[in-house]
RNA sequence: GUGUCCGUAGCCCAAUCUGGCAGAGGCGCCACGCUCAGAACGUGGAUGAUGGAGGUUCGAGUCCUCCCGGGCACACCA
């Protein structure tokens, strides 16, 4: 049995996170403190978005990370004076839902709104500052409508179209996929594998804002990470060229159009690649060569998407028996059906020039088709250039023009321009651009999502609903079971309108019977205009079909998000739709802001080590931290690690992002209960900045939890003395010694923190600089009103990564209003430098000694005092001073011989 | 392969933008204090060719060039 010590009469508080932080969290919302008006001049305003979360079930620690990076910066905005815009909701729609529905039988709608309750209970618990007024999930009724509104205003602009296309079909959750959600050839989501399907699709014309999406990029340069920039530039793909119509040998009703970026190789093209599903394919095969045309579409189509675009797939054709005829000099080029070539890419055909093309080349040499080189280097020893000649390579880089007739001797980019001219003169091409972006497919075959508002008539085809009859509401009394989409197979709710009659839609005779679409959309769609609903989530009359889905005045208020906080995992989908959105949103007149998120911060992960077992053959089997001794050497490296249940060697594996697969979780609530929110807070913001990695260990967040704790016995040691007394507030010259170190020290420290905010949202050195205060701050060796000074900058600064702590310490300290209203703590530079300087002495770069002369000492007085000390005198003894260089406070160095 | 970011103590990272004594902070480790002992806490301490080679400079972790190593992104897109 333990004995515990009876406490001292003068014993302080012990430090209890639980009842601190549930009493600050009571106050904050009994007072509303974090609901924000919305009518205040917008540069005393500030909007802080942390990318809201699917309601899974319970926080994870990249949540906890990403949204204390929000709720330190929100925090710390506040204190600077500015009204903040904090708000949080629930990105509620999509699969999860309807898995745990077809598993465990739960209503989606149940389900879902069950987690949102336990999260949002888990949130507070964390004491994030949101304006939980401004609350919204997109599920509810009231957002899904807003959306159908909005949806109705596209489809008037032109936006929405329905096509039928070859679509990613998800093997695993039996629905349609964005290209985005396709990767390496499989379901982002289940990892079963997507094969393609042809099936009529809504499309949103994303495309039409290709030009706006790529050019405002540059706009965003500095303020958002590169990568991120990097890879929408890349995603969106431009590509300028030229389109070349040849004729086909023998079918003069026939066409083929190419995509090139090259117009300046035309006269080398020796064949030319189509997509087997080429539209003219069937049109122009001869009988001879069709049964060899049909196995190979027959054989591109079995292998599946994932090999056909892998680096690893053969590139192979079939000869298809025509023949094209080139226009610029009349050569006659086999057509080939080619593996290789996209059929929604471009023209779907593709004009080869293997002298200059690295794919085209292996083509050529794998077929025996000719090679005609008509670029030629300008450097005879370029080392691609050597290989064409050894017949090794293509030469693809820039040249001077050869055999191309009257454009001989020309250079490449000025050849691109004339061939391009003189085509569209004769009628055969004209100068394109080509993205590699595609439309954005909006249809999924799936219940927990936001109905398509369209309904099918025999004669009428797909109408879109009027205003009026929204919103569609999804059938409550589904069946989940797993097998296709459970809308689709309801009994009555396509064909019975929102008053329980029979759906029509009006034709022009009158109504018609109608079918309601039972497609669903993107979840993506949601979420790319949630941030514009924050600033007016009350917009919505009592009919809902006709109160207007944002309001513009409060829209445009706020907006742009001064700062949008996530994952860099939505680097394209999420953040380039939003962008694509928001300006639809501007071009059906409900905003004027064209950009949505003026910067972008991506926090990096949170890891851990993982342990684990490997038997040849076996999958790894990995283990729980603690299942495991780990013993660590003199300098704390690991020796060895074994299993606590046999005894046996363990392997400590790469730290990776945590996962539940991998062992290497922790649960934040056991850390709530166990260390308190603050320190789980402050955790995740020391040590790295945002944007790295953090990895995760006891002993860190034990770490953090230490420095809170110094800190609250620091100050409660010292509050019932301190109370009555103000801060010192003089210069630091009129005090001395020790004082005088720590008002220089407490001057320093708020520039650096200061900075590190401002700048990068340096949370780690901010943290550190606390720490480096709290070590220098001696109560036994300080004036009081010194080290009340010293303590309530402390308490100040802390408080926008662990805020319940800051508010109690500045309670007992005697503030008033609480530690926000206190506001962020001010820093004269000047009070910074001391009277006098510690100046290095180098002789030939290396140190040799210091001096300390007076900070005012200038010019001729300076070189005197410094040529006078012994240092200096010392190091120059039996030399010759060469040089002399004097920075005044930072150093001497001199240069001897 | 191309682009981009990075490489500082046993580990995570400051200092790099704006060149000036290599170290703010944390973890780990060691010693001492407290303790019957440990934990906790406190005090103190050790640890480096700043990935390599050149260059610029009075002076380079920092700027320039090349190389090595790593991360991320893109990569049949015509």
């Amino acid at each position: 049995m333990r004995i515990i010590r009876a406490p001292a009469m003068n014993d302080p508080r012990p430090y209890e996170p639980a009842s601190i932080e549930t009493k600050w969290q009571q106050t904050w919302e009994a007072a509303k403190a974090y609901k924000v008006r919305d009518d205040l001049p917008r540069e005393k305003c500030y909007y802080v978005l942390e990318m809201f979360p699917y309601p899974s079930g319970k926080l994870h620690m990249g949540h906890v990370r990403n949204y204390s990076i929000g709720d330190a910066v929100a925090r710390y905005k506040r204190m600077r004076g500015l009204h903040v815009l904090h708000p949080m909701g629930w990105d509620s729609f999509g699969l999860p839902a309807e898995q745990a529905a077809i598993e465990r039988g739960a209503h989606p709608a149940k389900w879902t709104y069950e987690n949102i309750a336990y999260m949002r209970g888990q949130l507070k618990r964390m004491g994030f500052s949101y304006d939980w007024t401004r609350e919204f999930a997109c599920s509810d009724p009231g957002y899904a409508a807003r959306e159908q509104d909005i949806f109705i205003d596209l489809v008037e602009k032109g936006l929405v179209y329905r096509k039928s296309s070859l679509v990613n079909w998800s093997t695993g959750l039996n629905c349609v996929l964005a290209n985005e959600q396709v990767v390496d050839g499989k379901c982002w989501r289940t990892g079963m594998p997507v094969v393609q399907k042809e099936l009529p699709q809504w499309y949103l014309r994303i495309t039409s804002y290709a030009d706006e999406l790529l050019a405002q990029l540059d706009a965003l340069k500095g303020s958002w990470p590169d990568a991120v920039l990097t890879q929408q530039r890349n995603w969106l793909g431009r590509s300028e060229g030229a389109e070349i119509d040849f004729a086909v040998d023998g079918h003069p009703e026939a066409k083929i159009t190419v995509f090139t970026t090259r117009p300046d190789t035309v006269f080398g093209v020796t064949f030319m690649s189509i997509a087997p599903e080429h539209r003219l394919v069937d049109a122009i095969v001869p009988a001879s060569h069709r049964a060899a045309v049909e196995a190979f579409r027959a054989e591109v189509r079995a292998v599946s998407a994932q090999e056909r675009m892998g680096d690893t797939a053969e590139k192979k054709g079939v000869f298809t028996g025509a023949y094209a005829v080139n226009p610029v000099n009349g050569r006659k080029v086999p057509i080939y059906a080619a593996n290789f070539v996209v059929a929604d890419y471009g023209t779907g055909a593709v004009m080869a020039v293997p002298a200059h093309d690295t794919r085209d080349f292996a083509f050529a040499r794998k077929y025996g088709i000719d090679i005609i080189t008509v670029i030629q280097a300008t450097d005879a020893k370029h080392p691609e250039w050597m290989k064409l000649q050894a017949g090794e390579d293509a030469y693809t880089e820039a040249g001077v023009l050869t055999a191309s007739a009257q454009f001989d001797g020309r250079p490449s980019e000025d050849a691109k321009r004339e061939i391009t001219a003189w085509l569209e003169s004769t009628g055969k091409g004209r100068k394109v651009v080509t993205w590699r972006l595609r439309d954005w497919c909006l249809s999924r075959q799936r219940y927990w999502g936001n109905p398509i508002p369209y309904a099918y008539t025999d004669k009428l085809g797909a109408v879109p609903l009027r205003k009026q009859d929204l919103p569609v509401t999804l059938p409550q009394d589904v069946v989940f079971d797993g097998k296709g989409n459970p809308i689709e197979r309801h009994p009555t709710w396509a064909v019975t309108a929102k008053d329980g009659s029979p759906l029509t839609v009006r034709g022009q005779d009158g109504p018609e019977a109608a079918r309601r679409e039972t497609d669903t959309m993107d979840t993506f769609m949601e979420s790319s205009w949630y941030f514009a609903r924050y600033t007016c989530h009350d917009n919505t009359a009592a009919d809902l079909g006709c109160a207007a889905p944002l309001d513009r005045k409060r829209v445009d208020h706020w907006l742009p998000v001064d700062l949008y906080i996530g994952g860099i995992e939505h680097a394209v989908m999420h953040l380039l739709y939003a962008r694509f959105f928001q300006k639809a949103l501007c071009d059906v007149g409900y905003s004027a802001k064209r950009e949505p998120f003026k910067r972008l911060l991506c926090q990096g992960m949170v890891c851990m080590e993982t342990l684990f077992r490997e038997k040849p053959g076996e999958k790894k089997q990995y283990f729980y931290p603690d299942e495991v001794d780990v013993e660590r050497d003199a300098k704390g490296r690991v020796i060895t690690a074994v299993a606590k249940s046999d005894g046996q060697p363990v392997q400590i594996g790469r730290v990776e992002k945590m996962s539940k697969s991998k062992r290497n979780t922790v649960d934040p609530q056991a850390l709530i209960e166990q260390y308190g929110a603050d320190s789980a807070r402050l955790f995740v913001l020391s040590n790295v900045p945002p944007e790295l990695d953090v990895v995760w260990s006891e002993d860190g967040i034990r770490g953090s939890h230490r420095y809170l704790k110094r800190l609250w016995v620091l100050v409660t040691d010292n509050a019932e003395r301190l109370r009555g007394v103000a801060p010192y507030s003089g210069k630091a010259a009129e005090v001395a010694g020790a004082d005088q170190a720590v008002v220089r020290k407490v001057h320093a420290v708020i520039k650096r923190c200061t900075d590190a905010l401002e700048k990068d949202f340096a949370f780690n050195t901010a943290v550190a600089q606390c720490m480096e205060l709290t070590n220098e701050l001696k109560p036994d060796a300080l004036r009081p009103d010194v080290l009340k000074l010293g303590l309530s900058t402390l308490v100040r600064l802390i408080a926008p990564m662990s805020p319940h702590i800051a508010e109690e310490l500045w309670e007992l300290l005697g503030g008033t209003g609480g530690v926000t209203a206190a506001g962020w703590p001010a820093f004269d530079e000047s009070e910074i430098a001391g009277d006098s300087v510690e100046y290095p002495v180098q002789a030939n770069g290396k140190v040799r000694g210091k001096i300390v002369l007076s900070r005012s000492l200038a010019g001729k007085d300076l070189e005197a005092a410094v040529l006078a000390s012994d240092v200096v005198k010392a190091a120059t003894e039996g030399k010759t001073i060469k040089k002399l260089v004097i920075v005044p406070g930072k150093i001497i160095n001199l240069v001897v011989g």
